[in-house]
RNA sequence: GGGUAGUUAGCUCAGCGGAAGAGCACUCGCCUCACACGCGAGUGGCCGCAGGUUCAAAUCCUGCACUACCCACCA
């Protein structure tokens, strides 16, 4: 067999190619099948209008790894894809569209509009869901699903019904976060707060005159009462101002009243539990229909609500003719002014303070009041706390426990209705004739049918024209893509079963997202699976860290840091990507990628391609059957690798298991480049190029047996470069009728056998590697030419060493580039020569006439400093009597070793210094 | 105001109870028959500060100081 091997990795000639190889053989695809454990994750659906950024391209290559792993290990693994329709989002994008075109959606109307809306959602397509397949995800691709299909509508039009029939969905006039430019109401965690510097306003507010009581003269002068505020604007629409009923300034003044500046309405002074006395002046203004805390107030002392900002953020006419119309902002100059012009303005400070802005298009949010839709939360949010206390549901880490149930135990009632277009339409209907049945008019009927006519009275209805809040589908993902309410049958078609996909998959194994999504998402699929599959959706939730820029920014498009993955998969390859995001994903930790990264990335997978190809290399040219492992004798560098080999697999499949995917690619990572390549393949180019045919044959058996576990092991990070030389090193291993899976990602995990670790290849390859290094730092140092060959001297007096070095002189002479070597237990030093010591071998290497005496000797006293001090710290554990009563035996013995190889270092390296003076 | 995480080599980060580590950068030497996207060697750290626990602390505990993020009706 001739193999021609290009000496760099070309990912560009392979990634396509092996997906389409992938896609052609079902290597994705997952069907219910009893007896086998299935393994699920559900994507979380990236939005229509997404192209894939840093974050998904993080995002997805972790869910592919886990899902690659576990498929590998024998699970029946699904990893099912999709796309969320994204409501307000996806709606802006068009409404832009059609404001360049010179209109909007009012002008087109709903019906026109939504055509509009999917017509551009065909055309945009799935352009992200074939990006992921650049990355090669491994998505079972007949099973997408979009938010909006027939499928995820029935599953979100039954559960509102449910959830409307339950009484937990209910309608109501309330201060709700409004965008005005959106034009719609947002859920509280869809408002972000951003800390600014703003401005405390001071206001002078007259209270009007006591009548005065018989027999006293009214007050002579004028009473006052000042109240800070950030919004003066809004006390047009003050109804009261408020003080705490505590507060000994004020006590006498409640009761009174205020004669409203600018305005002269009169509102009255009132006492409020909930004004802190502290702060400004301790006098409030109440502006119950633009500010939450004064909604509250209003409530509780019964005062009216004036409205005076409107959807628009611009004032209404009840804020006075004046100011009608003016933006919000326009009139909190005029307002300003105009009390600046009357001597009422006292004080203007600066005042830090966070205000809420719109998650999807940054316009400050203005509290309105507002009939909405609104989802009940206590109960589920309870149940969704004891999922996580009780240790069903996990965290990864574990520290977003504390936040998710902080966050749950604080949550308000949901406000579910908005008032865009784009989503899913409120199933409520109105019953439009006014007399009803028996003179009544009917009850509103929510059906997850649509109704063409009222069901109680026969006549004609109209629909709510709301839709729902995007992330109210997003709740019942886990669930709506394996067909809920339905289940009954599978949702493939082609496919006869009496297993339900949604029996089968549900609960899924794991959710993997970053966290800025954990309350928005996370936690509402969790009340959502309780209340409808009576289970959680997922019992392990991994988080993991946002995507930064080299200087610890947030990647975004206005900061123009974005480093665009698809590119970056362009110019270095989508498993240097991959690898390069694997290697920064510790769990909830933040990570800054840099082209750096990539490019170290690229050069590992770079050395992965070469080891193969000196592999494959010697494959055709020895002999080579499989099996000779068992019956040759295996050498030292054998049973060293195939020992760390072990610990690997070992240490790698732990490491996945919990999600440290970090760690896997670093152990990855140390074990191939400065195990395998650096030595084992180095101590086997000796034995291919000799003339033990055993030795050869062993070697070259050993180096598959290894680069095979090893390509399994790397395959979930780097799926393509590990299939790529598999399949060339799969025609060596077994006869094609032998080969069960077609590809690496369906071929067995390796597995670890404890037993067959052996423990002293380690110590005694540790003492072939330590004496090599020394010898190569002493060529180093002395400027000794690379290619000449040297003579070398041990002096052992440790048996085991000794027969060591004695065992592998050809490791030695080639390794180190010796031409001879004298190994002894009394060995007279040799003049002008260069030492080390390690491990207790004392290493002569004459250096007649080569040697820089001066830099000798400045070499060997630093590494006696180093000794010394090593001895030190050994002497005074020792010389400690709780360090030798309670530290563990083993511990002791092993400081005990270390004072003596510290000793006799320090001395050996003294003589020879010594010697070298003489 | 509450919460979470971080602070280790110039940079990015690992280590989380028993000898300070990696990659990049830097210095020196090498086109050694897999790889210059490489090989060999080296320089470089009171492991944020202060206490405590322990025979033993970068590692555990308590404060403090910064940094970042999240939550919150700070008028």
């Amino acid at each position: 067999m001739e193999i021609e091997i290009p000496k760099v990795y070309e990912p560009e000639k392979v990634e396509d190619k092996l997906y389409d190889f992938w896609q052609k053989n079902s290597q994705f695809s997952s069907l219910p099948k009893d007896g086998q454990k299935p393994f699920t994750i559900v994507i979380p659906p990236p939005n229509v209008t997404g192209v894939l950024h840093m974050g998904h391209a993080l995002n997805n290559t972790l869910q592919d790894i886990i899902i690659r792993f576990r498929r590998m290990q024998g699970c029946n693994a699904l990893w099912v894809p999709g796309t969320d329709h994204g409501g307000i989002a996806t709606q802006n994008v068009v409404e832009k569209l059609l404001l360049s075109e010179g209109t909007n959606r009012h002008k087109l109307g709903r019906d026109k509009f939504l055509e509009r809306m999917w017509s551009w959602r065909k055309e945009s397509g799935d352009t992200i869901l074939n990006q992921l397949k650049k990355l090669g995800c491994s998505l079972d691709w007949s099973r997408t699903r979009f938010t909006m299909d027939e499928v995820c509508s029935k599953a979100v039009m039954t559960a509102f019904v449910e959830l409307y029939n339950k009484g937990l969905i209910y309608r109501g006039k309330r201060l709700v976060n409004w965008c005005p430019r959106c034009q719609t109401a947002l859920s509280d965690i869809e408002v972000e707060h951003e800390e600014e510097i703003g401005k405390l306003w001071h206001i002078k507010y007259e209270i009007k005159p006591q009548k005065p009581s018989k027999g006293k003269k009214a007050a002579a002068e004028k009473e006052h009462l000042v109240v800070a505020t950030t919004r003066p604007e809004t006390m047009l629409g003050d109804t009261a101002v408020a003080v705490n009923p505590k507060d000994k300034r004020y006590k006498k003044l409640v009761g009174r009243t205020i004669l409203l500046p600018l305005t002269q309405r009169e509102i009255p002074i009132v006492a409020d539990e909930a004004v802190d006395a502290t702060f400004g002046t301790g006098a409030v203004k109440v502006t119950p229909a633009h500010d939450p805390t004064d909604f509250d107030i209003a409530q509780r002392s019964k005062l009216p609500m004036i409205v005076v900002i409107d959807t628009k953020g611009a004032m209404t006419p009840e804020a006075g003719a004046k100011y009608a119309g003016l933006d919000r902002y326009a009139a909190r100059k005029a307002v300003l002014e105009d009390l600046e012009a009357q001597g009422l303005l006292l004080e203007t400070a600066q005042h830090p303070h966070s205000i809420g802005h719109c998650y999807r298009c940054d316009t400050v949010i203005e509290p309105l009041i507002s009939e909405q839709w609104f989802l009940k939360v206590e109960d589920m949010s309870k149940r969704a706390m004891k999922a996580v206390t009780d240790g069903k549901l996990k965290f990864y880490p574990a520290s977003w426990e504390k936040p998710y149930l902080l966050w749950l135990e604080n949550l308000k009632d949901w406000c579910i209705s908005r008032q865009i277009w784009w989503g899913h339409r409120i199933p409520v209907y109105y019953c439009k004739s006014e007399k009803g049945k028996d003179g009544k008019p009917c009850k509103p009927v929510a059906s997850a049918v649509p109704l063409e006519k009222c069901p109680n009275c026969g006549g004609a209805v109209e629909q709510d024209p709301d839709v729902l809040d995007t992330w109210f589908s997003s709740a019942l993902w886990p669930f709506s893509v394996f067909g809920w309410p339905n289940g009954k049958e599978s949702q493939i078609s082609d496919f006869k079963s009496q297993i339900s996909d949604l029996s089968y998959y549900y609960p899924t194994s794991v959710l993997v997202t970053g966290h800025e999504i954990l309350y928005l998402w996370v936690a509402r699929m969790v009340q959502m699976g309780l209340e409808f599959m009576n289970n959680i959706p997922f019992s392990e939730v991994y988080i993991h860290g946002i995507v930064r820029d080299k200087s610890g920014k947030k990647m975004s498009k206005s900061l123009g840091n974005v480093i665009d993955p698809l590119g970056v998969m362009k110019k270095y390859g989508t498993d240097a990507l991959r690898f390069s995001l694997s290697q920064s994903a510790a769990p909830g930790r933040d990570m800054q990628l840099s082209d750096d990264s990539f490019l170290g990335a690229r050069n590992f997978a770079n050395k992965m391609w070469n080891a193969s190809r000196f592999v494959l290399m010697n494959l055709q040219s020895v002999f080579w059957e499989p099996g000779y492992m068992a019956i040759w004798p295996l050498e030292l560098a054998d049973t060293w690798i195939l020992s760390e080999y072990r610990q690997l697999v070992k240490d790698v499949t732990s490491s996945l298991e919990k999600y440290d995917i970090d760690q896997a690619a670093r152990l990855l990572y140390e074990f191939f480049w400065s195990k395998y390549c650096d030595w084992y393949i180095e101590i086997a180019k000796i034995r291919l190029n000799g003339q033990d045919d055993a030795s050869k044959k062993v070697a070259l058996s050993i180096l598959i047996e290894v680069l095979g576990g090893f390509l399994r092991l790397m395959h979930p990070i780097m799926p393509f470069i590990t299939e790529e030389i598999w399949q060339t090193l799969i025609k060596f291993l077994r006869s094609p009728s032998q080969i069960k899976s077609i590809s690496i990602m369906t071929y067995k995990w390796p597995e670890f056998d404890e037993a067959k670790l052996e423990k002293d290849s380690l110590a005694k390859m540790q003492i072939i590697m330590d004496v090599v290094s020394a010898i190569r730092t002493i060529r180093s140092e002395m400027n000794v030419p690379p290619g000449k060959p040297i003579k070398v001297i041990f002096n052992v007096s440790e048996k085991d060493a000794s027969s060591v070095l004695e065992a592998h002189q050809p490791y030695l002479k080639a390794l180190a580039k010796l031409e001879e070597i004298n190994i002894g237990s009394t060995v007279e030093r040799p003049p002008q020569s260069a030492t080390a010591v390690v491990r207790g071998v004392e290493i002569f290497v004459p250096l007649a006439g080569l040697i820089d005496l001066e830099k000798e000797i400045a070499r060997l006293e630093k590494e006696i400093v180093n000794a010394e001090g090593e001895e030190k710290r050994c002497e005074q554990n020792l010389a400690n009597e709780g360090f030798i009563k309670r530290a563990p035996a083993v511990e002791v013995e092993r400081v005990r070793t270390r004072l003596k190889d510290a000793r006799l270092k320090a001395e050996r390296l003294k003589d020879n210094i010594k010697s070298l003076k003489n």
